[in-house]
DNA sequence: TGATTTGTAACTAAAATGATTACATTTGAT
DNA sequence: ATCAAATGTAATCATTTTAGTTACAAATCA
């Protein structure tokens, strides 16, 4: 089903950005050890940075710094930074009006995806960053 | 992010196969509803069918029967039948093994999607077909 | 002034996804 | 037996999504 790494892409960057604390990471470093290209990891930044987690500085000695203690962060913060819409997707013809079900399933389905993603977030509520990087090492 | 429609699509096609009750259902009639392709609703019953959610029949008057009593049957069953993956993707190339969270990201990213998968899934649980015909009642 | 880095646009390549066509197979009715 | 209706299934197409890439302007600091 969907798959899109972003979410993946950015707790790395966070715990990365965490373990560097005071120093600032640049994009190029940052692509270096996630594997991928210093633009990818910019438009991510971009977006760490508009929620708030991150700072980021141009210019020489430039680079990105996390906002916050790793304690205080959660991983539902960073997903809700990178990764938008929701879990499945919908119709993508409408359904017939004049079946009784096609009729509502929209609003229904709404619903369920509501749901869905409350108890998704209300997962990563519970897990921080540092819980991350204590993960990270014990391996 | 990710985006398939195969849960909306089967949840949909669920509930139409409620209310037929007893009557068979072509894919022809339910691709109708969902407005879409007659194959693309086959392959869909056939995942249904190989869950034991329902059962299909060859020849005129073939089609496809409920197989449970709609109140006996969880959006979970439905969700594990035709949406396997993951919420999240992973990593597309091997993070660098010579950072310390590039070397250990994959093991963590992986407990945290089994939280996700298992915190979503008990959700699901939550709900039966009986349930999405109500709200659908209510419209 | 020059080196370094972010921000951003434009484009490419690959993968995922639903839609479509076609046809063999099964089944039931006449 | 034959025919019509339905599933099962393979092959293909078109669209969309996604990560990756190139290029360059803007900012920043030594």
């Amino acid at each position: 089903e969907m798959q899109s790494c972003r979410f993946t892409f950015a707790v790395h960057v966070m715990a990365v950005l965490a373990l560097e604390k005071a120093d600032c990471c640049s994009s190029s470093r940052l692509a270096q050890t996630v594997n991928t290209n210093p633009v990818v990891i910019r438009r991510l930044l971009i977006e760490l940075q508009d929620a708030g987690l991150i700072s980021t500085f141009r210019g020489p000695h430039g680079g990105a710094l996390l906002k916050r203690k790793p304690e205080k962060l959660t991983l539902r913060e960073i997903h809700r930074a990178v990764d938008h819409g929701s879990i499945f997707g919908t119709h993508p013809n409408e359904p017939s009006q004049e079946c009784p079900v096609g009729k509502s399933i929209g609003k229904v389905m709404e619903r369920i995806q509501d749901r869905a993603n409350r108890a998704l977030e209300r997962e990563l509520e519970k897990m921080t960053l540092a819980d991350v990087l204590r993960e990270l090492r014990r391996g």
